[in-house]
DNA sequence: CGCTCGATTGAGCTTCGTCAAAACACGTGG
DNA sequence: CCACGTGTTTTGACGAAGCTCAATCGAGCG
């Protein structure tokens, strides 16, 4: 239930203003689209949290809590995972600014899975039943749910195909430069907030794989790795990453 | 674009009954939920074609198809697949009567994978702007919707997680045993429909990989098999297949 | 009957996981 | 500033699961 950690909620200052409203998150497009009606966007408005910041290793919610909102990012990246029948953790996704956690809870009520904060985390919350309601009268909402659902089908396709750790570990570093860079920060130079071990449960892999191909690319001249913090030196990266990448394509 | 074979596609009388309308589609529920409210049942009910028989071998949409509706398979198995980068084919499900093909393409506009009927075919067809203009005034519709897509995401569970061979299998036979079931049919004696290479390339494994899992099943008096005929004997299968079932979770 | 295509079986090999140990980063306290 | 301790990352050796290649088998069909 989206757990809250400091005081009181407040909407912060900035983010009233309707044409500024919540620029780093997912609605951002639907408000734009509905032509700033005023009155809509005080209902949305209505509908938003900033809660956090959660602290490193927190949990936002856990399996099985009741689903009562989805949220977006706004800074700092979340983990989700679930422990598998062997008891090892399964990682299903990290999600950076300005994408929606929660959204697979919708058909059964409750949270599918848990979601902890890697680093300082702060979200902006919306709550579902209100959502939907609201959706109802704007059509711009509805389609952006809708959009927001159906991409999400599409966001294993790292995991689904049996790709070798090569491809893998090459397209989870694309993946992210990309996310990276459509949110203004440098597409060749990141650094992770994850483990190691996160990013082999992510991807299926040993955490001893990842060292290896980490060692490889950098040894073959594809990256530069600096404990966590990665440079991709050419566009050989993205070449290996085109196998997975290429086909997000789900149904 | 749901290419249509036969003739003009017409709604089929028994289906006119708002009580029994299309009792093997997914909105059901909706419908009932809804109170059998009788004006928009007909809004419903005008936005449905029956359409096909499609015939086996035959293509239901194709990757990069503009998107114009979602469909519920009526009868038959629908195999849905992408070829890689690597000119290989992927498969991503299969769907049987009551189940929902086309949710994925929402978000893009354009079908982001093939669909082809393994057997004669016929689905209802439901225009999604339609569909969706439908929603905002049955909120039944709506919910129903955004169910559909949620589950969706949990689909790729079996696909996603690194398990073996064996629980693969075991885990493809239970989910097609419990799909039947409740639909009706024997939870214990299966007829496949798709062929072994179909079904290695829906689990990742070469086809020989599954022959011998088939093999193997039966000499250890999990299965027995003919051809295409699937028996399952006892609860052992299950059991194997609980690891990968117990968590369909996601995010 | 003979053809074709899918399914099965066997042999060898590749990839990646496991186990164990060493190296390293980082924080703590002396 | 350095010594130490903890947890993560790296490296190496080995083994197992499953893939590839190739041959054979078998069903369905003209």
């Amino acid at each position: 239930m989206l757990r809250q950690t400091g005081p009181t909620p407040t909407p912060i200052a900035d983010d009233g203003d309707a044409f500024q409203f919540c620029s780093t998150c997912a609605f951002s497009a639907a408000c734009l689209e509905s032509g700033y009606d005023k009155s809509l966007l005080r209902d949305l408005h209505v509908l938003v949290e900033h809660i956090g910041p959660y602290r490193e290793e927190e949990h936002i919610f856990r399996e099985g809590d009741a689903f009562n909102a989805i949220a977006a990012v706004r800074s700092g990246t979340v983990k989700t995972y679930v422990i598998d029948a062997n008891g090892r953790e399964q990682v299903l996704g990290f999600y950076l600014p300005g994408e929606m956690i929660g959204l697979s809870a919708i058909s059964q009520a409750r949270y599918p899975c848990n979601a902890v904060a890697l680093d300082p985390v702060v979200l902006c919350r919306f709550s579902f039943p209100s959502m939907a309601a609201l959706a109802t009268r704007m059509p711009g909402v509805q389609q952006q749910l809708f959009r927001l659902l159906s991409e999400d089908i599409g966001k294993a396709a790292l995991l689904a195909g049996n790709y070798t750790a090569d491809e893998r570990m090459a397209a989870f570093l694309i993946s992210l430069s990309r996310r990276y860079a459509s949110r203004g920060f440098s597409p060749t130079r990141l650094v992770l907030t994850m483990s190691r071990t996160d990013i082999a449960n992510y991807l299926r892999l040993a955490a001893e794989s990842v060292s290896r191909v980490f060692r490889r690319f950098q040894d073959e001249g594809l990256i530069r790795v600096d404990r966590r913090e990665i440079e991709i030196l050419g566009p050989e990266l993205e070449e290996l990453a085109r196998n997975i990448l290429r086909d997000q394509a789900y149904n």
